[in-house]
DNA sequence: CGCAGTCTTGAGTGAGTTCAATCCCTGTGG
DNA sequence: CCACAGGGATTGAACTCACTCAAGACTGCG
């Protein structure tokens, strides 16, 4: 139902461009466009590989009656296999202009490997996330993940990212609520550990509490942890 | 520090085993037997691909301060990959006694790629379950995974399954407490939903009732689902 | 300038946790 | 054969974190 504009370029080939540390030769690749709240690859016939040059794409998963789970954020320069089967409500949508190179994975079979891997990988990790965090841990994980993938020029030596998500788009990806998650960010702001004007563009001005936080470590909040009771 | 009675006998090969629906060749395999609480190939140099032949196998993550998150359960007919370098605290234990079947990746290359794809998505349905259902939810979804991996023989035409998972470990995969998940367990007992004597063996005596309780039909508790609010 | 979408903030509630006591079962040793 | 120990499971009572509901503020857009 949405403006869709999407255009595609042949580029020359083969590319050769990094993910990770290793750099990835490519094949046959060429280029899409997607405007946000569109859809990537719903009508496909065969497998694709897909990587981000530029924006951002949200895995997600949809319940019968309209619970959403993003499972993954991915910024520039990482991958994500498309199975043609629509496979299992599993969808990926834009969350703003986004530029992807469309790869073939038999092609390209070393990136398609450590796209499986490193999705595999993430995934875990955002399961105990989604099992075993609170609200805090959980806010706090997920801007040092976006810090690193949605990168801008620092701000006097503190990091600054580009927040693509909405409050909806981050509870639906940690598990909570728009309310929470809105509460959460701004008693960051408050205790200045993040600083944000434009809801778009979060400073972290004191990353290393963040990452305090985000491991369980808080001295003000103290000893407050969740279920998992530490062994 | 548990009891290591890890025997290993060479098998004839290949072998033909059935996955899903698939039979699938293997070459060079070997057998493995798994003590409970042991651990699976932290030791490994390469890449193994295993394939549970009987008993039941935990993938699991853990949190510097003990915070466990139980990502996956395997069954018989399953397989799962393990990376060398254990990957970033990610472990397999075996729940019983468990038989496993060791391949070689690189001989068993349609194996391994379907390996990888069943874990992406049952890790992304795991992560919607995680994020966005309720308690009730969540162990009527664990009780049915589990029937469909563990099935004993019927019993008066009801789905009967064996329960290798403790409390704890029931916690640890739902993203609950022990106690939840024993309230939890216990009230769908008093509903005559399920039926269980030894605590290890579980009577699914109204399947259709769970599968509506696990997709969050729930007209007893009449419209309570939970945060992700449905569109 | 008004509308619609997003975000914020407050007040109240409740699902699930925490804490704690008890039970149950099995294995062990006197 | 029975007493005891220990791990797992159950149950109750109290609490609390995150949710629900609701109102208001902000923003961009036609």
């Amino acid at each position: 139902m949405l403006h869709v504009n999407t255009r595609q370029a042949i580029l020359p080939h083969p590319v050769t461009v990094h993910i990770g540390l290793k750099p990835v030769e490519t094949v046959k690749s060429f280029v899409n466009f997607i405007a946000p709240g569109e859809d990537l690859g719903v009508s496909e016939t065969s497998p694709r590989l897909y990587r981000v040059v530029d924006g951002c794409l949200a895995v997600y998963h949809l319940l019968a009656d309209g619970r959403r789970q993003i499972t993954d954020i991915i910024g520039p320069g990482r991958a994500i296999a498309q199975q043609p089967a629509h496979d299992g409500n599993r969808s990926i949508k834009a969350l703003t202009y986004t530029e992807v190179e469309v790869l073939d994975p038999a092609a390209n079979p070393a990136l398609a490997a450590e796209t499986a891997l490193e999705a595999l990988m993430r995934l875990t990790r955002h399961a105990t996330l989604l099992g075993r965090m609170n609200a805090a841990e959980k806010v706090a994980n997920g801007l040092l993940d976006l810090a690193e993938q949605f990168p801008r020029k620092l701000r006097q030596g503190r990091p600054v990212l580009t927040l693509y998500l909405t409050r909806s788009d981050l509870a639906d990806w940690l598990g909570l609520t728009i309310e929470t998650v809105s509460r959460t960010l701004n008693q960051f702001k408050r205790d200045g550990v993040i600083d944000y004007a434009h809801a778009e563009i979060v400073t972290l001005t004191r990353p290393e509490r963040l990452k305090e936080i985000a491991s369980g470590n808080n001295p003000t909040t103290s000893a407050r942890s969740s279920k998992g009771k530490a062994a």
